[in-house]
DNA sequence: GTTGGTGCAAATGATTTGCAAAAGG
DNA sequence: CCTTTTGCAAATCATTTGCACCAAC
């Protein structure tokens, strides 16, 4: 990986570019949606079997200032955590059978300025969870 | 109280009217925002000193079941329940000082009939936390 | 009496932290 | 070298659960 830009942002911000740090990015970036980091973890660990679960951890914080990875929280106790691509998405979480679709961006477009117009404050529209019922299940 | 209609719906819904669920349920009511399950114990523990919190948690579960709390993640693992009123409203959350407004209902309004429409998705579109940066902290 | 509810103590499970050793720059 | 990062083990912390006892109805 010769000009990562992944990796030269890393760099810029003063981080160092460790073998685990890598893996853990890469494995975030080629799953096409969500991976809890225990899913990260295992994904890691496919290739390198003495990773730590918090290493995970303060890769994703680190990744996270970056804006890098953006993080959510769809329930149960499940904090989830996905590479950000060129379109930001949402999710509808189905209560009844736990089935997540996406949902486009444009939904929400208009939601954010009417806020930041109104009341000043400028929320994150970046990656919603929207809990509900899904169409099989009604 | 001799027909209280929330002692009513949890008789009807197969429940008993003990004395600390209906602290439980006096605290989320006189609250005029969250509170989270800790906060609630303390409250009732002012009335009743033996109050455990486990059954601040089994409690609100029934009261989630029917309805009558609404259960909120603000982030930082806190989980926050609020009596259900009239009108629904939403929170906007600093993520720099970690201050809570409230939002009215409407700027959502739309969203939830937009998403039905175009997806046969039903979301409940109630208690929504949103995350962002206040007018002070930008 | 039944059935559901409660307190207590212990278990859970995700995440965090202290620390000494290892490695990146 | 100097500083950040890592692995490990132990600590948190909110929430859940098993169980024997109690209390509504």
């Amino acid at each position: 990986m010769p000009d990562d830009p992944t990796a030269v942002l890393l760099k810029e911000a003063g981080h160092k570019l460790t073998p685990q740090r890598m893996l853990i990015v890469s494995a975030c970036r080629k799953a096409p949606g969500h991976l809890s980091a225990a899913d990260i973890l295992a994904e890691v660990r496919r290739q390198f079997a003495y990773v730590d679960g918090s290493t995970v951890y303060r890769t994703l914080t680190v990744l996270k200032d970056l804006r890098l990875v953006s993080e959510t929280d769809i329930g149960e106790g499940e904090t989830v955590y996905e590479w950000i691509r060129e379109e930001p998405h949402h999710h509808l979480i189905c209560k009844r059978c736990g089935s997540i679709e996406q949902l486009e961006h444009r939904y929400f477009e208009d939601l954010g300025s009417q806020i930041t117009s109104s009341t000043g404050f400028r929320p994150d529209i970046d990656h919603f969870a929207v809990f509900g019922t899904c169409n099989e299940c009604q």
